[in-house]
DNA sequence: CTGAAAGCGCTTACAG
DNA sequence: CTGAAAGCGCTTACAG
C-alpha cells in the first residue's frame, strides 16, 4: 500500500507557520514575506508534499475534472478523438476521467451516474442518439456543461462538434457518380446506435436522388467482415443488393473489414468494386491501396470540442447549444475506380 | 453551470434523520429498522442525492480510481489494452484517469505526479524503460502500487504483463529462416523510447545466430512510413542494408506503413519482400494481405494487468514483482512468403 | 438500531 | 503580510 503522504498540516508545522500560509504559498497571488515563502517552500520540497486534490476539491467544490464517454477504445476514430481530449485536458491542467459504454446506451446514463459521482466537471461525449437520450436528458436537468463529439444533434438544440454529415457524404456519392456508378451501396453499422450512420445515410440518398439513380437497399450489418461466417452473409447481400459497383461504408473501420472480405471472395478493388469510407483514421491512409474517405478529423474534434467545453468551464459560462461544424476532407485514396466497363467519357443520368 | 448537487445533509434533513443514518443506508451492511431505510431510500431517490465521491474519499482514503498512462492514443495496441482496463475496473466499481506521454520520457513523471495529486490508488501504465525509470523510481518510493503493461523489466524486478517479447520475436523469426530468408532485416521504431522493439531485437538476433545467418544491420526509423520522404528513406536503407528479403517490424503500426511505403516503391509484398509486425492488433487482421504477426493479445493484457493491481488494491496486499508472462501466438497472415527465387527444397545455411 | 461529534485535507473570508 | 477558525461532504468509532 502506498505510504502515507505529506499533508499540509505537517508542512505548515515543520515551517512554523500556518496552513493558510502554506496554501497560499502553493496557490500563488498572496502577498507573502520573501524568506517565508522560500521556508516553505524549501519544506515543501523536503516533505515531497503534494497537494490532495480530493481536500482542495472539497472546499473549492471545483475538481479540474473531465469525464469522456465514447462507445469504444478499439476503434481508432474515437481513441484519436480522446487524443485529442486528453492533450487539451492536460495542457490546461485538467484530468480526464474515462468510460466506455460498447455502444450500449444504457451504459451511457450509468457511465454518466458513475462520473458525476466523482465530481467531475463537465463531459465530452459520443451517444448512440443525440436526439433521443435520456443520458443528455439527465446532464441537462442536472445542468451538467458537455459537449458532443461526432454526433449531430437535429432535433433538440445541444453543443456539439461534428462535420455536417449528410453533405459530406452527398458529396462523396457525387464523387462515385460522377465516375460512372449508378449502383451504390450504402454499407452501415448498427443504424440503431449511430446517428453519425443515419445522417450520412441521407446524404446518400439525396446525391443518388439528384443524380437521377436509384437507391439501392442498405446493407445493414452487425460486425465487422472478419469470418469465413461474414464473407459468406456480405456474398448474398451483394447479390440480393443487386451486385453494386461500389460500397460506401458507414465509417472507415467497416470499410477496411469489407475490403478485406471482398478480395478474399474473389472481387478486386476498386477494378471490381470500389469501397469508401468515412472517419479519416490514420491506418486507412496507410493501407496499399489507401482507403478513399471523408476525413473528419478525429483528433481535431476532440481538440476542439475540449477547449469548447473548457473555455466554458474555466469561465463559469453556459455552452451554447449550438453545432460547431468542422471542415472535412475528401480523401482520394485508391479504393475508388471508376464504374466496371465503363467508357472514359462520361455518360450522364438523364 | 452544474446545479447545485444535494448533500447527505439534505437528505438527512429531509427524511428525519442523522446523517449518520442515510450513511449507513447508503454504504449497506448496518441494521437500519426497515421503516426508516425505506424513508430514506425514497427520500434518496426523490431528492437525485448522489454521494460525493470527493467527501468519501476524503474521509475513507481511499478514492476507487486508478492512473493509466500509456505512450499514445492513436497506436491501436495501447487503446486496446486501455479498452481492458477501462472494462476491469468498471466492472468493479472503479475509475481510471488517463494520460498520455506521446513517447516522451519526462512526461511519465509529470503523469504520474498529476494522477497521484488527483489521489489515484494505483496505476497502470507503459514505460519507455522500465529498468532506468525516474518515473517508476518515484511509484516504489512512494510505495504507490502499480503494474507495467508490455513493459519487460530485465533488472530491476518490478510487476509487469506481458508476452516474452525475445523468445516470440525468436520463433517469428525462426519461421522466416524455414521459409529461406536469410537477409532479413529488423526494422525497429525507436530503440530509445521501447524497451519492447530492444528486446525483440535481441530476439531476431538469437535465432538469426542459431541459423548460422548475419544479421543485417537495423533499419531504425523515427516515424511510420506515410510521406514521400520516408518512402525515399526506406528505399536509401533498404539498399544499403543489402537488400533484405524480409523485414521483421517492431510493431504491427509500422508494419503496416511500411507495407504500404514498399507497395508504392513497387515491391510487391510478400513476393518480392516479405513484412511482419509485432503486437495483433484486431486492424492486422483485417488487410489484406492480412498481417502476419505475433499476437500478444492487447486488450487481454490490460485485462490481466487491472485484474492483478485491483486484487492487490482491494485486499490492502503488496503486488509482487514479478512478470505474468501471456501467452502469444503466431498468426500466419499472408505478408510472409518464401524468399525469392527459391527452390520448394529448403537450403539450410551451413 | 440511531445520533452527536470528530475529522479527513484543504481554502478563504475575517480579523488583526 | 499572517493566522485562527469555519466548513466543504462524507464516514465511523463511541455512546446510548
Amino acid at each position: 500500500m502506498a505510504s502515507r503522504r505529506a499533508t499540509i498540516g505537517q508542512v505548515a508545522e515543520a515551517a512554523g507557520c500556518s496552513t493558510a500560509t502554506v496554501s497560499r504559498v502553493i496557490n500563488g497571488g498572496a502577498m507573502i514575506r520573501p524568506e517565508l515563502r522560500s521556508t516553505v517552500e524549501e519544506t515543501i520540497r523536503r516533505l515531497g508534499y503534494r497537494p490532495s486534490a480530493v481536500g482542495r476539491s472539497l472546499k473549492t467544490r471545483r475538481s479540474r475534472s473531465i469525464g469522456c464517454i465514447i462507445p469504444s477504445l478499439t476503434n481508432p476514430v474515437f481513441a484519436s478523438s480522446i487524443s485529442g481530449v486528453e492533450m487539451v485536458a492536460r495542457k490546461h491542467g485538467w484530468t480526464v476521467l474515462l468510460s466506455a459504454t460498447d455502444y450500449q446506451r444504457d451504459r451511457e446514463t450509468d457511465a454518466i451516474e458513475s462520473l458525476l459521482s466523482r465530481d467531475i466537471e463537465g463531459l465530452i461525449l459520443t451517444v448512440t442518439n443525440p436526439d433521443d437520450s435520456p443520458a443528455l436528458d439527465l446532464l441537462d436537468r442536472e445542468k451538467v456543461p458537455y459537449v458532443l463529439v461526432y454526433n449531430e444533434p437535429l432535433v433538440k438544440p445541444r453543443p456539439a462538434v461534428t462535420v455536417d454529415n449528410a453533405s459530406s457524404t452527398r458529396q462523396l456519392t457525387e464523387k462515385l457518380v460522377t465516375l460512372g456508378h449508378r449502383r451504390i451501396c450504402y454499407v452501415a453499422g448498427r443504424f440503431s446506435s449511430s446517428d453519425r450512420s443515419r445522417r450520412r445515410y441521407e446524404g446518400y440518398l439525396a446525391a443518388m436522388a439528384a443524380a437521377g439513380a436509384e437507391a439501392m437497399p442498405v446493407i445493414e450489418v452487425d460486425y465487422l467482415a472478419t469470418t469465413e461466417d461474414h464473407r459468406r452473409d456480405l456474398a448474398d447481400r451483394l447479390v440480393s443488393a443487386g451486385k453494386p459497383t461500389a460500397l460506401m461504408c458507414s465509417n472507415d473501420l467497416l470499410a477496411i473489414s469489407i475490403i478485406a472480405a471482398l478480395r478474399q471472395l474473389g472481387y478486386r478493388v476498386p477494378k471490381d468494386v470500389s469501397v469508401t469510407g468515412f472517419d479519416g483514421i490514420a491506418l486507412g491512409g496507410m493501407l496499399s491501396p489507401a482507403l478513399t474517405t471523408i476525413d473528419q478529423q478525429p483528433t481535431k474534434l476532440g481538440l476542439q470540442a475540449t477547449q469548447w467545453l473548457l473555455s466554458g468551464l474555466e469561465q463559469d459560462a453556459d455552452i451554447d447549444r449550438e453545432i460547431q461544424f468542422i471542415d472535412f476532407e475528401f480523401r482520394p485514396g485508391a479504393t475508388l475506380a471508376s464504374a466496371p466497363g465503363r467508357s472514359r467519357k462520361v455518360r450522364r443520368a438523364s
